[in-house]
DNA sequence: AACATGACGTTTC
DNA sequence: GGAAACGCCATGT
C-alpha cells in the first residue's frame, strides 16, 4: 500500500459523517480530516473509494461537492447524472450543477466529531 | 530527475 | 459572477 493510504482513511472516514440530506465541499473534508490545503487529495481518495464501503459502512462520496456549490464531474457525464440522482433521492436540490449551499451545507457538530473521528 | 495531470481552494482583479 | 494566477501534492510517464 501507498503511504497516502494513512491519509485516505482519514478522508473516508470524515465523509462518513456527512448526515443524509446534507452536502460538504472537497476543501471542508480536508480541513476535518485534519489536511488543511490539501482538498485535491480528497478528489483522489474518493476516487479510491471501496464501492462495498469501508468498515463495514458506506461511504458517501456523492455528497462532496466543490467550494462553488456545484459538481465537480462535467455536466452530462455518466458520473455526474449518478451523483445528482443519488443527492436529490435524498432531497437535495439540485439545479443543473448547482447547489444551493446555504440551504444544504453540512454545518458539524463538533462534540459529535470528535466522538466520531478516532484520529 | 523533470514534467504533466487532476472529482480542488483562495486571492485578486 | 467570472477568469486568471497561484498553491497544493500523489501519481504516472
Amino acid at each position: 500500500m501507498q503511504k497516502s493510504f494513512q491519509n485516505y482513511q482519514k478522508i473516508w472516514q470524515t465523509v462518513q459523517c456527512i448526515p443524509e440530506g446534507k452536502v460538504a465541499s472537497y476543501g471542508q473534508v480536508a480541513d476535518l480530516a485534519g489536511l488543511p490545503g490539501r482538498a485535491r487529495l480528497v478528489g483522489k481518495a474518493l476516487g479510491q473509494v471501496p464501492d462495498d464501503g469501508w468498515q463495514g459502512k458506506v461511504v458517501p462520496w456523492f455528497r462532496v461537492i466543490n467550494s462553488q456549490g456545484k459538481i465537480s464531474f462535467a455536466e452530462g457525464s455518466e458520473a455526474h447524472l449518478r451523483q445528482k440522482q443519488y443527492l436529490q433521492d435524498e432531497q437535495v436540490v439540485v439545479l443543473g450543477s448547482r447547489i444551493k449551499m446555504s440551504e444544504f451545507q453540512w454545518q458539524p457538530d463538533l462534540t459529535e466529531l470528535l466522538y466520531k473521528l478516532t484520529f
